[in-house]
RNA sequence: GCGCCCGUAGCUCAGCCGGAUAGAGCGUUCGCCUCCGGAGCGAAAGGUCACAGGUUCGAAUCCUGUCGGGCGCACCA
């Protein structure tokens, strides 16, 4: 049996053809708790207004016309709502047969997330840049997309050179002591002290590094730093697909290949006198209105290429435009899988795969860089090709809020930061913590201590939208109970120990009796039957707080279903003790929540533990 | 100044392509383990959905304006 909700739409639809309205907009809603009935829609008030008649009276009509589904036992009315109630026992055996089955767009995205600066140890608002574009990939792969994950390496940047110059100039050895990447960052602070009094040293010493980057000479260097970082994103649960790297992209010519394009554009141009005199610039007037200055510059008048104008090249190549790239294996992923990156030595297709071409390009940037990215896009639509088009066409931002600490705004220059593997290692201790106190025999204790920990973070990252900013504190981040991962994570633990109950005594789901459920089934079922609509919208708006959201959804109806009593204030869901029949229903019903909770979860790159 | 985002319970947030008495968590108060996991459940208290207009049978949700708050407006990224 298919889903119920489009074959109620269905069955409306003819119905309101015999009035005489065609195509009309339905909605189906569940329907309130105490309400009668278990879907209902408000379409009798839609057509109250061409029909010009009492909605009560429509809905009556449609009521006594309407042609049930399968598995819908029977229609009222409440008012102007038209209710249906479902066959409890067609219901829910549809629900528990169900799969999770993604319609295959057999489309590909890019998705570019985390790329943090080379030069230091990755901060708790970089936490929320990766957890999101992760959760993100998992969510549209789920949704029938193939998913390539990107993670930007800007090897050429200021930010790298003054690390690797602050190494030189305190005449530094890496002793292994800490993590490198955090060796790294602590020598990028101390040179910004010391920038006060030894000004002009630094800033000469700096620039030479900032070329050595650019000719690859500190491949080897940033290498290590990139490994270093991807510890963290291991820890997390995160792989990517590929790095790219800054140096390679300006070495294949895709910066000169993207100016080239925008040379065909009437709104680029190169001034000959004035403030811009000597650059190249773009006017972006038309398509970025109400801005005080309108010309953009692209390439600097020193020749030097700005920016948005590396960018503009990355972004073609990301749909497809232009090809160049080598690649070769960067490392061996903890789930075995294999990450590339682009590198001067690799090949074109390595193990036969082929990198970008994406169809729909995200990226995952915080919300101070809207304005560039903006200007990017504006770029490629105004070059008038069919390519900028189409690569304007096909890219978004997905625009995230920062992260403050404790209500102040994190600074990486003023060591102001919070690392994630201090966050990750202190949510695994207090996760620890409790899981010693709660289930003391475990013995896989610290796995599940970081499954739980690190499950907390990342939701807690999550379950808000992005466009909110969150301001990081302890209590609230690592929050075992309420609204969190634990929680959900909870009620997934306590499904499978029913389970397990159930295979120590022999029981299995077989031969269920469904029609011996009743109504706290229906509901806890209803809500299940939510998730594939759930991740489809999620995928649509990028959105995986509304994934985070149902997870929470689902873990509430299950408990409230666990623990429900009758009028006596005697447990009646108890599954073990049912009778035969309805005991085989009850565990399947139960088996499906297991499944489907551990599901939402994945999609946020949380795991399940069985036990907790 | 211009642009974008936000304003829902004491605090942190869902709900926002219009629909049934506005929902959670934290905190406060009261109950629930002779019962498959109490990291749980039930209940109470707590709301001019910033404000003012408008559209509509119906507005937290859409439109306009106002007031608060955040961010952005470089030959940086």
């Amino acid at each position: 049996m298919e889903d119920v909700k489009p074959q109620l739409e269905r069955a409306l639809a003819e119905a309101i053809a015999i009035l005489g309205v065609s195509d009309p907009e339905i909605s189906i809603q569940e329907v309130p708790e105490d309400k009668p009935g278990d879907y209902g829609t408000p379409v009798a008030f839609t057509l109250a207004r061409s029909l010009r008649r009492n909605p009560a009276t429509i809905a009556q009509e449609i009521t006594s016309r309407i042609e049930l589904p399968p598995g819908i036992a029977r229609v009222e009315t409440s008012g102007p709502y038209i209710n249906f109630v479902v066959d409890v026992a067609s219901f829910v055996a549809s629900v528990v047969e169900s799969a999770l089955e993604p319609s295959p767009h057999d489309k590909k995205v890019v998705i570019e997330h985390t790329s943090v600066n080379p030069n230091k140890e990755a901060h708790v608002g970089h936490l929320r840049n990766i957890v999101l574009g992760d959760a993100c990939g998992r969510i549209l792969q789920a949704d029938g997309f193939e998913v390539e994950v990107q993670n930007y390496i800007d090897d050429t940047g200021r930010q790298a050179a003054e690390s690797f110059f602050a190494v030189r100039y305190f005449g530094k050895d890496f002793d292994g002591a800490e993590k490198y990447d955090h060796w790294l960052g602590r020598l990028y602070v101390e040179l910004q002290s010391a920038k006060e009094s030894d000004a002009e040293t630094i800033e000469q010493g700096v620039r030479e590094v900032m070329h050595q980057l650019e000719r690859g000479e500190l491949r080897e260097e940033v290498e290590r730093v990139v490994h270093s970082q991807l510890q963290t994103s291991y820890q997390l649960g995160v792989e990517y697909d590929l790095l790219v790297w800054e140096s390679d992209v300006v070495h294949s010519g895709f910066l000169k290949r993207g100016l080239e394009v925008l040379e065909q554009s009437p709104y680029v141009s190169h001034p000959q006198d004035g403030k811009y005199a000597g650059a190249m610039v773009m006017d972006v007037a038309e398509f970025i209105p109400g801005l005080e200055e309108s010309t953009v510059v692209l390439v600097r008048s020193d020749g030097n290429a700005m920016y948005v104008a590396k960018d503009i090249g990355y972004q073609f190549w990301k749909a497809g435009i232009f090809e160049g790239l080598l690649y070769q294996p960067f490392d061996s992923q903890p789930s075995g899988k294999t990450l590339y990156t682009s590198s001067p030595r690799g090949e074109t297709h390595p193990s036969g795969r082929t990198f970008a071409h994406g169809e729909e390009i995200v990226n995952v940037i915080d919300v101070r860089q809207s304005h560039p990215q903006t200007i990017v896009r504006t770029a490629l639509a105004l070059s008038g090709t069919e390519e900028g088009t189409k690569a304007y066409q096909s890219s978004q931002h997905l625009a995230y809020e920062v992260v403050t600490l404790e209500g102040r705004p994190m600074s990486g220059r003023k060591g102001i930061t919070l690392s994630i593997d201090e966050v990750i290692e202190e949510a695994a201790r207090r996760a620890r913590a409790v899981v010693e106190e709660k289930n003391p025999g475990l013995s896989n204790i610290d796995r599940v201590a970081h499954q739980v920990g690190v499950g907390a973070l990342r939701f807690g990252m999550l379950k808000s939208e992005a466009r909110r900013i969150i301001d990081f504190r302890w209590e609230q981040a690592l929050s075992l109970q309420g609204d969190s991962a634990p929680y959900v994570q909870y009620a997934h633990a306590r499904a499978c120990s029913i389970l397990r109950a159930a295979q120590a005594q022999g029981l299995s789901a077989d031969d269920p009796d469904w029609s011996q459920l009743g109504p706290l089934e229906v509901r806890l079922a209803q809500v299940i039957t939510r998730l594939p609509g759930v991740v489809r919208t999620a995928a649509q708006e990028l959105a995986p707080h509304i994934v985070a959201q149902y997870c929470l959804d689902l873990a509430t109806a299950w408990n409230a279903y666990y623990n429900h009593k009758d009028a006596e204030g005697r447990y009646d869901t108890q599954v073990l003790k049912s009778q035969s029949g309805l005991r085989e229903a009850r565990l399947a019903l139960v088996e499906k929540v297991k499944t489907t909770l551990a599901t939402a979860l994945s999609l946020l790159g949380i795991e399940s533990p069985e036990e907790m």
